[in-house]
DNA sequence: TTAATCTATAACCAGAAGGTTATTGATTGA
DNA sequence: TCAATCAATAACCTTCTGGTTATAGATTAA
């Protein structure tokens, strides 16, 4: 019963875990030191919310000697956008059939 | 700090509310008591999660006698597909970028 | 080798979130 | 008028979430 959408939807729904991903959207592949130094919370806390954004299929994540980079993996976003789609696909279906019926009503 | 999305993402997280939504939208305005008939939880919570929905004015509601109408209003589903088209944007500028840069090292 | 650095994990805690039952207030039907 | 129905609110409880500090493991620099 719990949706596949309920892992990206609920990873995206925390403000500081959505700053993350959109620094890497934004500025590219970074150092969990680097999210560190501008994020305002414990170095702990931005490598949970890492782990939760991999988890997701947000990010990918790269070893390279006692650093780890992170980077964002766009496609994951994929589900969202078909859902939207959907729900706006839903309402314009229904926006039409009402629109039939008063085209019938002339 | 806390941004304008956020209530948006906050609400769509939960998936019985997310489910609510997808029903309105599918099938059209309906009352608490259709809603709550088809949920497996009680009437007030299918109240909170109506009430949250409204808050983040994702649904619209209509008071009609004793009953309480509410129906989707996708229109504010905008800032998500505005945000994920920012993400995918900044990922494809970077990308951009990278591929300005190949074609100079050439 | 030893000390410093980087990241992940463990253990813990406070507050938020989502559910419940009980109840209220408003409306409707008998 | 009085009982029944509908939806919202109150009060409460449990679980989940996001933060913290402490620490461990791995790698690098001295």
């Amino acid at each position: 019963m719990p949706n596949a959408n309920d892992a990206l939807f609920k990873t995206l729904a925390d403000p500081t875990r959505r700053a993350i991903f959109e620094r890497l959207c934004r500025e590219g592949e970074q150092t969990v030191g680097a999210l560190t130094a501008r994020a305002k919370i414990s170095q702990p806390a931005v490598s949970k919310h890492l782990a939760i954004l991999k988890h997701a299929g947000l990010v990918f994540d790269r070893q390279d000697g006692r650093q780890t980079h992170y980077r964002a993996h766009i496609a994951a976003l994929a589900p969202l956008i078909d859902w939207t789609s959907q729900m706006t696909g839903f309402w314009q279906s229904r926006f039409d059939q009402l629109e039939d019926l008063l085209k019938r009503m002339d």
